[in-house]
DNA sequence: TTTTACAAATTGTGATATCATTTTGTAAAT
DNA sequence: ATTTACAAAATGATATCACAATTTGTAAAA
């Protein structure tokens, strides 16, 4: 056996009546993002399937289904990893993002509603309360609930997977950021978001979302990459 | 079995050194980006796996990543079928690939050559040649490899897996598109797109791109749904 | 003709077996 | 100490097996 051993994949409910091939999937898709699995630790099929007491089968499913979201890098080896984040890959990454989300947030604008507002402000709320209590990953998940409110608004959107997977990759790089970087605050963008949604303003909303997504961790996570890639 | 008997999966050549698994993905993405398979039609991992004479473990794995990517749709009822389009969806994609191709050809821009170029006009050449024999496949193949070639001499860029995944998702109804339209002429926008390049003017570029994925199919796909919708 | 009932065939899923390849652990040689 | 050699263990990939759930085909009943 590998490393494998100190693996730790933190449990999430297992929906019922979906298969194995997709509770492992959800799984390590939730460990990946949530930093439970360290960017550049060897895994190996067997090894997590042993982890999660499960046969090859459906753990090969899943990962391949991860390492075609470029989630999980099949190295040729016979290992695989989570990748490591490079500078450059970062600032595409990040300004991919900004690209896709302004466009969707865009068209989802017309089918905004007050109702759906009201919506994310109450999310807007609660994730105060999450910043304040330092709980990293229950802001990252009511962060992304946020945007996704938004943009799935627009019934016929076709983005939104798009958007995931974006997240995914940005996920792990960015939590090593959170957790380097003692001081954290973030400048709520999210109040700018939903003031360009209550008047409408498509202008403003491409501002607004552009700066939270900046915002986010664009300079600290490049700070720590020119520290990283100097070594 | 099956109505997978009248299913015929052009053949592709298996590189060397690559997986059963990987064989599929790759023959069966060809296939439905050709239109070889019919959207609608009713498929098994049985019927697949006999139809290609192996057995149904690899054949379980490509089809999981093409349904991860939206390629092939898990029903319900035990079948797979390539989804049908809709004017919505139509829609929404052809608007993102706008969003993220113009997005991807800017920011390759910065790195874009005289060798590049002159490999972009010779591919372009080449193209003329298949218009006027009509051979739609190589036709297809060939415009691809085209916009490809402009987007990867961005040496970081993280946006082409994506840009391929809406080609998947957009080659079968394109396919349909272009063999029920009789008058199939298109005005060589990647002219347009090779003479923004040379001037490294970002904007003529936007414009060229746009146009360019616009006249394709989107007057022709829309005019189509519009009649299958109105049954 | 249409509906209902039910056995037979088919299907998706996951575990297991097998095999070629690769990695790893160990000891001898330098 | 390093390198080299090589046997033992582990790994990925695919086929096959087993099983529960579903679909399909057929014939009886309405």
């Amino acid at each position: 056996m590998t490393n494998n051993g100190e693996l730790n994949i933190p449990d999430i409910p297992a929906l019922s009546g979906t298969t194995t091939q997709e509770y492992v999937y959800e799984r390590l898709r939730n460990a990946i993002m949530l930093g439970a699995i360290e960017p550049g630790t060897s895994l190996t099929m067997r090894g997590l399937a042993e982890c999660l007491g499960l046969s090859p089968t459906p753990v090969r499913e899943a990962v391949r289904r991860l390492s075609s979201e470029h989630a999980i890098q099949i190295k040729d080896n016979r290992r695989m990893t989570v990748p490591l984040m490079t500078l450059d890959r970062f600032e595409e990454l990040v300004a991919l993002r900004v690209a896709i989300e302004v466009h969707t947030a865009q068209r989802a604008l017309p089918y905004m509603s007050d109702v759906i507002i009201e919506k994310l402000t109450e999310m807007d709320d609660r994730m105060d309360g999450f910043v304040s209590e330092r709980d990293l990953d229950q802001l990252t998940l009511l962060n992304q609930d946020f945007h996704r409110t938004l943009y799935t608004v627009n019934p016929a959107q076709a983005s939104m997977p798009i958007i995931e997977s974006i997240w995914l990759q940005l996920g792990p790089f960015q939590r090593q950021v959170l957790t380097r970087v003692t001081e954290y605050y973030e400048i709520d963008r999210h109040k700018e978001i939903l003031a360009a949604l209550t008047t409408r303003d498509a202008t403003a909303l491409q501002d607004a979302i552009t700066n939270d997504i900046r915002d986010g961790v664009l300079k600290s996570g490049r700070s720590l990459l020119a520290v990283i890639e100097a070594a």
